[in-house]
DNA sequence: TAATATGCTTGCAAAATGCAAGCAAATATA
DNA sequence: TATATTTGCTTGCATTTTGCAAGCATATTA
């Protein structure tokens, strides 16, 4: 989206303010999910053009980056940029509210109770666990 | 929205994973706005219809409250509830993101800086400056 | 060599957004 | 007291975005 205004949190709406973007985030963070296809296979069931245009667009803005599967031709690998893993500490309160506000979350109550008192730590065992899957 | 799934970060994005109804809490929140035609007139400049809508449905969802202005009439006075302050933290961590990643944003150092070493106290801070502006 | 998997694109209908104008009730001004 | 202005919206319409379903080229597997 075009830039709208200066303001910090309006900036941050402008790339990732929409219903699919951040969720696209989390399986990369969460779920480790790396080509297209896990990517439309979240519970959200995203539709298949959306997902492209999303992708290309969080590509565009700096968010994740798309390389070439060396093994599978066929498949591309999806990964996050720095600034795509930062974003991981927005994520993180959006559990923490949804742990307070939503009695039918699937948050496990670990997760949760890490994001509050656990987090620099929750933080980087995330990121590192990426890593791994991303040799 | 309709929901989604159980993820916790979906249900967040459920509610406000929008372009506009964050920058109304914000406005709410750092701004110490109250009536209709404030939140009009923010930087962003949301048309009035939208405006309208996201305010009904922040209130139906109950983020927000709205009453009668007991001095003006014509005016409504617009307040968050619980659950709306608590939408604070993750606007806190875009403000981080944007302080690190946009150099252009108008985001004051000192509250960058408080936000990420100071997020308790800046918390409460700003959420008494709303109440005393809600009397 | 045929079947299947993968990562998309395309076409179209439906929904959401954005713009401009308008409007009733309350208040301020002359 | 009459008129103008403010406030908080609504309405109508054009544009953009979303969602659904089908299709398709290339690569891999059977």
């Amino acid at each position: 989206m075009t830039r709208r205004s200066n303001c910090p949190i309006s900036n941050v709406l402008d790339f990732v303010g929409d219903k699919w973007s951040l969720l696209i985030l989390r399986d990369l963070i969460f779920f480790g999910k790396r080509s297209y296809s896990e990517l439309q296979n979240s519970d959200e069931r995203m539709a298949t053009n959306i997902l492209s245009s999303r992708l290309e667009r969080l590509e565009k803005d700096g968010l994740i980056t798309k390389r070439a599967d060396v093994n599978d031709k066929r498949k591309k690998v999806y990964a996050l940029t720095q600034a795509g893993k930062d974003m991981l500490p927005i994520m993180l309160e959006m559990i923490i509210w949804s742990g307070k506000y939503d009695p039918a979350t699937n948050a496990p109550e670990q997760l949760i109770d890490r994001a509050k008192s656990d987090r620099e730590k929750l933080i980087s065992e995330l990121l590192e666990s990426i890593e791994s899957k991303h040799p």
